[in-house]
DNA sequence: TGGTTGTGGACTGTTGACAATCGACAACCA
DNA sequence: TGGTTGTCGATTGTCAACAGTCCACAACCA
């Protein structure tokens, strides 16, 4: 790439973003989050994380503001932000949200697809070919999922489902360590489902995708059994 | 109220909070974007609303992260803050929002309420005997909407509300200050569909308030013309 | 012994100061 | 003149320190 022409680079690749600290003390907060490093309820005070990572306070308290917007963590009443436990309540709000606002993403996703969108969607189907294993398929499903909404072109419907992500991964996670999850359901045939949904979505059958989806949020919903086996 | 009395008091009356600097500077922001004191676009310099306030820009940073989650405040690539300007889009994805959100939370609180909740919508429905005016019947449609989420009792939902509620306010002084509103309502029809509603609540019919709710948003949202004249 | 009263430690809330970044505008030069 | 290079002011990012609050535990007392 040229560095000494003047002509803006404005598309993603290969453009400088600047990224706050605070930003990158929730990314730790949320691998570790995840990977199960940091226990239901367990208190996170402030100094420890900015001890551990290197940081101030400052940029540590921004980034567990951030994630209580994300549900992960919460504060009590004197402040102390803590782990915020996984309940059986809290999957059945997930799914409810979802039912509410997915559906509805996938058909606006229908309606405007545009041409790259399509290209892109084209590219997910072909990745779903080589989602041998339930661990990669699951990442390609968080990816699916985030391009639909995406696609919607909705910032609130996306930030109000951003808020859900994390902590289905956190669901998934949990689940798994259990080896409560795959409750009955194949692979290639939850592999079937998807590739159907993309298909609708591709050919911008806003409806029937949008019934699909509700659909497929409702197999999701399936899950519950195995988390109420949890809590 | 007795002092030495240890039992401690747990319902709302009389509890002291600690209301941290960054609420109150939250507040404060709020009250000036809905007062219309600051202009679409414009910058909100920490150093300014800090001194402004009397105090330092710690607590002013928390409250513009607030705001930006409430989507009234928006950052730029710099950092800084500036006042989200409305548009006809933000328009229709918050009425997209709300039929996917409130007909459902209908639903739920028809389905999950107390006797409490109980008493506190008859009490919200004699209240609207006195809106005698417009104005006092928005503020009182906020209150019942607000109660509706809370009767929910879906943290994500009710957040998800929350969001939107902000910037319907903003929507609404605009449309005021244009004297664009009341687009061919009538006042005391627009009570007696509230009135509908709220009986539907309190007698539990969950599946006809859900019904009815989706067409009062239905309504809300034919201000859309009304909002396209203003954009 | 049972309840009250210090006291220390662990945190958070808030602040003021310093460093870094960027736009605007002036100065400079081929 | 057109483009490049300083420089200044405005504003955010980050930090370290101080003050306030609350819990836990010990000391104390009736």
């Amino acid at each position: 790439m040229r560095l000494d022409d003047p002509t803006p680079v404005s598309s993603p690749p290969r453009r400088l973003v600047r990224q706050s600290l605070a930003d990158g003390v929730a990314d730790e907060l949320r691998r570790a989050l995840i990977a199960g490093e940091l226990a239901d309820g367990a208190p996170i005070p402030e100094v420890h994380v900015a001890t551990r990572l290197g940081v101030s306070r400052g940029p540590v308290r921004e980034a567990l503001i951030e994630l209580e917007r994300d549900g992960v963590v919460e504060f009590d009443s004197r402040g102390r932000s803590l782990v915020r436990p996984l309940t059986e309540e809290d999957f059945e709000e997930i799914f409810q949200l979802r039912l509410a606002i997915e559906p509805l993403a996938a058909r606006l996703a229908a309606q405007r697809m545009t041409p790259e969108d399509h290209a892109n969607f084209e590219g997910l189907l072909a990745g779903l070919d080589e989602c041998g294993t339930w661990e990669k398929f699951h990442a390609w499903d968080v990816e699916f999922h985030e391009a639909i909404l995406l696609t919607a072109h909705q910032r609130r419907l996306h930030a109000a489902w951003r808020t859900l992500k994390l902590q289905m991964a956190r669901w998934l996670m949990e689940l798994q360590r259990r080896r409560s999850l795959v409750t009955g359901h194949k692979l290639p045939q939850t592999i079937k489902y998807h590739r159907r949904l993309a298909a609708l979505l591709i050919e911008g059958k806003a409806k029937a995708a949008e019934t699909e989806m509700r659909w497929h949020i409702g197999v999701w919903g399936e899950w519950l059994p195995a988390v109420k086996a949890k809590a």
